[in-house]
DNA sequence: AAGACAAAAAATGAATGCAAAATTGGTTGC
DNA sequence: GCAACCAATTTTGCATTCATTTTTTGTCTT
């Protein structure tokens, strides 16, 4: 076929409304780089897979321009990478890479809970019991989605609670790159490891009742540490049954 | 013609040589971005100044849409921001954002100490041993510079021993963010908090060489923490004496 | 004389155009 | 028949151009 293009035809001029309100990016390109990286991160894109420019362009209905600055950004942020002169892919995500991300995630959850052992309130600590309780009722109904929802609320909770925008921003940098493993991991989740991650809530909910913030450190680092390990072991059945990336360049 | 650049005249193709050599930066942006950093990181640039684009262009030798796509990973690096319409600049870092970088790097670092107990060798361990009696010899003579140079030195041995390139660059990251205040502070420091210092790092390789993860994190977190409190005492000093950027906007 | 409004100048944001590199397809030689 | 080489198309990278917004300056009114 010839793509002539010889008009865009599709005025998507204003299709974000739907995603998430705007927030303050009034100018183009902060718009594409959240539809972007939403589009990134909830996996629309096959893992590495090479996406042509032009082919974003007329999805999102703009020039170069603005989505290279985005696909810059992304690539700065880690969720893609940019080969010189051969475009952007989705940044696969090796072994190695996993266990990186998941310690990193652990040192950066650890540091939250001792700082928020020193300014949490009580009222904090109450909401985070209460989504406690929540989760507890969602693990004994064997609830995984609802499980796996306010888990993730406790632990942004936490960081949360740590009052530092600066952690709170990259903790949700590296939380956006291993999103999907996070949740297909959780997912395949054996019931004993489910048993052994409710008691490790339950300790990080003790220590941080007691404001014990080298404990607290302690046991949320390890709690991260098991949940590393079980994503490990899924990715490795999973890629054991199918090992379609074997080789990490194309 | 009003060509703005009427006459590049600088071939400005190989100008970062000098840096760290060539990383594999071929690109004209990546270079540009890698000489940007430098630039800001160091300190060239003004507190808070606006810096036309224009102006980066003909100082660069190159065009505003390379110069544009480095302004935007600048950004995302927490180095710049962004106003919309208004231009680019560098980021000013108030008493809060100080202290909340402190934090994250205290995290990070006390994350890499953990890490590196697991898997470091008894040479990296004897090679961190040397770096601290030499930086004991700088601290005998009152030697400033030495002192801190080898003291970075050390604190980047123990994020290289934990063998965590994610960790690293992130590290390297919140590093660049406070290099000049972590620089000042330091030369600022007063003599006993320089001998704690100095027993902290005791306390450090004694950690280290009993592999004592969550002994490390504990000290490591620590000895940052009390160089957090150095760093805001001598800034709140400065800024005493010159409050000249009292307001946070411009 | 001081403040407000308007117009001009400058700067930012986005789009288009152009050159270089890469990938693809076809052809030729062995 | 297969591999290597070359041309054509696609794609990336950068420069230039156009439109919108901001800022500045000058004038007019109160």
């Amino acid at each position: 076929m010839k793509s002539a293009i010889p008009e865009t035809g599709v005025p998507i001029t204003q299709p974000a409304t739907g995603q998430g309100g705007e927030r303050q990016e009034a100018s183009l390109h902060g718009e594409i780089l959240l539809r972007l990286r939403d589009h990134v991160v909830e996996g629309n894109i096959p893992d590495g897979a090479r996406v042509p420019e032009r082919q974003l362009c007329e999805m999102l209905g703009i020039s170069r321009t603005p989505l290279r600055e985005a696909l810059k950004v992304l690539a700065a942020e880690g969720l893609i990478e940019l080969l010189p002169n051969r475009g952007a892919r989705v940044r696969q995500l090796g072994q190695r890479d996993i266990e990186e991300l998941f310690d990193v995630m652990a040192g950066l959850e650890s540091l939250a809970g001792r700082l928020a052992c020193e300014v949490i309130t009580d009222e904090e600590i109450t909401a985070i019991e209460r989504l406690h309780y929540d989760m507890y009722g969602h693990y004994l109904h064997r609830d995984m989605h609802g499980y796996f929802q306010i888990n993730q609320r406790i632990h942004e909770s936490i960081v949360a609670a740590a009052r530092n925008e600066t952690l709170r921003t990259a903790y949700a940098n590296f939380a956006g790159r291993i999103r999907r493993i996070r949740y297909s991991a959780n997912f395949a989740r054996k019931r004993q490891r489910w048993a052994e991650a409710m008691r490790e809530h339950e300790a990080i909910l003790d220590a941080l009742r007691r404001r014990a913030g080298s404990e607290l450190s302690d046991v949320l680092f390890q709690h991260l540490r098991n949940k590393r390990t079980a994503a490990i072991e899924h990715l490795a059945e999973v890629q054991d049954a199918a090992p379609e990336t074997a080789s990490q360049d194309g």
